[in-house]
DNA sequence: TATGTAGATAGATGCCTGTCGATCTGGAGC
DNA sequence: GCTCCAGATCGACAGGCATCTATCTACATA
């Protein structure tokens, strides 16, 4: 059954009693959503939202080494999160001799910033 | 080896070579971080996101089965991410009659919000 | 060259999540 | 009562994710 998609398609129904006003597709498409999900979900993890925290205070000056007494967890995977949240475009990183450092792109954040408010 | 958690603790390391300044605690403590993250996770899946943007144009307008069409996901389907939307507080929804209508809770999103500018 | 250290990667594991079809629930109308 | 419909729930399944230990890479320094 070939449903049109693009507006509100009005189901049979007891003519005069439609259940609510026709509902336009949203204005964030597929393609954005997908954009601004990503952002949120990198940082929909309490520990990659508090690492977001520390780096936007002490961005560039903080190494890896002195974020991992801060949570209970192992460094792989405090590497893993740092991981997941330069995929997002959260964070970026810089190697300066055998440390690296870590700092907030705002960016990636201002866009689902804009979005919520 | 005990590790000092208080305030950065310092490994041993060559004197006068630290490799950054130090850490404190996130200033959003674990708790309100796991809630911020919650939210957060909740938008972060496209489907969710584009439902969210649909409700806080049309709220209390929009009967679920005016939302099914919208989307290339099954009724259960919807119906979970709107469960899902409702655990995490950021909508609520309101049956009348046959039709269950859904609606965002402004406040949610607004912590998230804040926490992201 | 050998040793130690910062950080990333690999592989395993158990849990969580998105999706579906099938079924249940409860109101509306005959 | 019975039937139809909107929406929620159930059970199953595949893929994703957070976590760990073990290992690897690259730099620094003796």
């Amino acid at each position: 059954m070939p449903v049109d998609l693009e507006l509100a398609p009005k189901q049979k129904r007891p003519a005069g009693d439609p259940c609510c006003e026709p509902v336009a597709y949203p204005d964030v498409e597929r393609e954005q959503a997908t954009r601004l999900a990503n952002v949120a979900k990198a940082i929909g993890d309490p520990v990659r939202l508090q690492l977001v925290d520390v780096l936007r205070k002490h961005a560039g000056k903080v190494c890896v080494c002195e974020l991992v007494p801060l949570f209970d967890i192992s460094q792989p995977t405090l590497s893993h999160h740092l991981k997941k949240l330069r995929e997002a475009g959260i964070v970026d990183s810089e190697r300066r001799g055998l440390w690296a450092y870590y700092y907030v792109n705002p960016e990636a954040l201002e866009d689902l910033s804009r979005w919520l408010s």
